[in-house]
DNA sequence: AAAATATTGTTAGATTTCTTGACAAACAGA
DNA sequence: TCTGTTTGTCAAGAAATCTAACAATATTTT
């Protein structure tokens, strides 16, 4: 069957890009868990062995791939695996967070080389936070005897949503002062070299799509559960932004019609029921109304957390355990909307109070299934993100590295 | 920018048909308003103007398209528009309810030749439906002296799930008895063409983007407000099912944890507050509680349809247009939910109560502007499907005209 | 150890599709 | 009638892919 006006969507495809199918031939390798040879990426891409030879091969002079070890096989001459060459060059994956900022340096290979993660406020604005995020990426450099100009991109995560050809965050509601300020075009201008800027969200579902825990999935949502709640979206196998690229807004789903007032204006938000912040007042409120829990001996009440609440959780307090498996329920509640209306393979929850486990998983499983049709609720996969705190920031490597590799497999000549 | 692992996710793009500029120019000629021209057809796709006069030529040799009146330009030669030839076959577009079958006939020009729609029982089960379906086709050829091998392929409709790869329904909630039937199969082999087998939803949003309050818009969601509520979402212009094809089953959010209950087995869902079963009930029951209204003189309590509700609102019933503004009322939470997740640019409502107008969209968009974030909230328009009962049906003939044209174009020579 | 078999990867020439750049065609206005 | 402007066509060449034969490298069989 055809696919219903693909064509006419899809700009004449040979001029989306210049050689289509030599990026195809990389994203392949990239992401094909085991390696791949040349015949297998002919017999997947529909295309001649003769014509994959000539592909590879330039790959390979443009030294973007290189030789791995054959695999044995059965019986005939054995297959030659191939791989990105992962000397070819350095890249940074950052992750802006409300309250934290981290950084990883990887190289080609997607192996990360050092990361570093500081405390940070994002709402001290955006001079101070990319002057922050420029001195911790030339520390990180410097440790590592690195020059930047091994480096060949960046990729930067924030916790707004972005306009992404202008390469700004747009009504960014936890990022006062940062609406409309180029955060690309600065990085850009300061590094010299391609910058791409995304959601944070975004990147947890690309960092999970490619290296964790929703592998190659096509149908993959990923719940960020941080002092807000947000989500990425990965549909048909890519980013769906939406009609203003405000799409996945989970957090603001109304769950109780008259529930606590939320910062978006609304009241009995998700966010305002079961984001870090409310979390933290429930702990504080639990704590002033005398209930016996270990959060007690953390020192000022004020200053008790999402993350001190999941700890205690994990070392078996009762009251914080309360407190995660409500928020869990509320979440689930959510997320059978989600199921419904999406019917997603894959749903992976990332951010701070997901590692705590099964004793937050089990009351979203449980909302999904009690509330969400059979159809989708029987096939949906729930689960906690493998990359934990780094999927955002393993994202922005999987988006630099696009960048990277995409640009010098434009090229013939080695640069 | 690059788009995320789109190259992962296409296969090679020349070999996911053949000849994909030429069907991408059938499909520009199809849905461009107002006609388009060589020179512009090159622009578009990109590619050479000289490139564009084989493609064009070839698919006019073909027959496939034709020349239409030159534009009027402000200076230079005039463009000549090109136009698909409608006299080059028909195509045959059905529209299976749950309570109603419709029928279209349409020539390659998309133009309605000649319709027909009978009352129907889909829970009679494949054998029954599908003969009664060929019957009225037999009939309305006849009718129109046309020979079933002037027609190129059929597009139908059912309100279930649907498998597309093997042409079947899977496990339909109203459609007892029809669960793996082989509908596709089926009619292909009684007609000896190419059929297309499709949900009745997903129509209703192919056949308003290409003719209706949709036209054009790459993020657009249908709302079929029936028996049951479905939906079909167009996402970044093409029609999205979800892992499993179960996605936009907004019918079974649960709106009211406590609320009456569904058929599905859970409490609440939308579609026991707003559906036409549900829409019919409360009118009964207003009746019976001796509440003075239009409806109690309409016969028998127990044959009051929702479409008699929608009627005696249009005409003024108090009672009728609480009715309908409660139903709005509801459908107008759950879209909020829909808003904050998929943020389309257009909602198109359909289906009977939808004809009502205002009445039932001012609740709809009150809901979804207190409910949703502003950011989506804000740039969402909501409007009634301009093609009325046919929106379903006009799909159809939509995709019957896919496979139709593409198949022709392939071909070189005229058969 | 040699031969048979199977599978991967390469080579050379033909084919398809697009590009470039020149040119013809069709209209408006001076 | 001439000029300017835009559309559409033609011919030669370039790029990417295909076909079909062949070389390379392993296992299995004889």
């Amino acid at each position: 069957m055809l696919p219903l006006m693909s064509y006419f969507n899809w700009a004449s495809p040979h001029q989306i890009v210049k050689n289509l199918n030599k990026h195809t031939v990389v994203d392949l390798i990239r992401f094909t868990p085991g390696g791949i040879s040349r015949v297998e990426l002919a017999e997947r891409m529909d295309l001649s062995r003769a014509a994959m030879t000539t592909i590879v091969n330039d790959l390979i002079d443009g030294k973007v791939i290189r030789e791995a070890e054959s695999r044995n096989s059965q019986t005939g001459r054995p297959p030659i695996n191939l791989e990105i060459n992962p000397s070819r060059g350095f890249v940074a994956g950052i992750d802006m967070g409300a309250s934290h900022l981290s950084l990883l340096l990887a190289n080609f290979g997607a192996q990360v080389i050092d990361e570093v993660e500081i405390p940070f406020t994002v709402a001290d604005g955006p001079e101070t936070g990319i002057a922050q995020a420029n001195k911790l990426l030339v520390e990180l450099l410097k440790k590592n005897s690195l020059d930047p100009g091994q480096m060949s991109a960046i990729g930067i995560g924030v916790p707004g949503p972005i306009e992404s050809e202008a390469g700004v965050v747009f009504a960014p509601p936890i990022m006062p002062g940062w609406n409309n300020y180029p955060i690309q075009a600065s990085l850009e201008t300061t590094w010299n070299m391609p910058v791409s800027l995304n959601n944070d969200s975004e990147l947890g579902a690309i960092g999970e799509w490619a290296y964790g825990a929703g592998r190659g999935e096509n149908f993959l949502a990923y719940i960020k559960v941080g002092t807000g709640i947000g989500s990425g979206l990965l549909l048909n196998g890519q980013i769906y932004r939406g009609a203003t690229g405000s799409a996945g807004e989970i957090g603001h789903l109304t769950i109780e019609e008259n529930g606590p007032l939320c910062e978006c204006g609304n009241a009995g938000c998700l966010e305002a029921l079961a984001g870090g912040r409310a979390i933290a007042r429930q702990a504080q409120d639990a704590i002033r109304k005398g209930q016996r829990t270990l959060l007690s001996s953390l020192g000022p009440i004020e200053e008790i957390t999402a993350r001190d609440v999941a700890s205690a959780a994990r070392r078996g307090d009762l009251v914080s355990q309360q407190i995660i498996s409500r928020a869990g329920n509320y979440l689930g509640i959510a997320l059978a909307g989600l199921v419904n209306l999406f019917n997603p393979r894959t749903i992976v929850i990332g951010g701070g109070v997901a590692q705590v486990g099964d004793l937050f998983l089990q009351p979203i499983r449980d909302a999904v299934a009690r509330r969400s049709l059979q159809a989708s609720a029987r096939t949906v996969k729930i689960n906690t993100a493998i990359l934990r705190r780094r999927s955002s920031a393993m994202g922005a490597v999987v988006q630099a590295l696009s960048i990277a590799l995409h640009q010098i497999a434009e090229r013939k000549e080695v640069r």
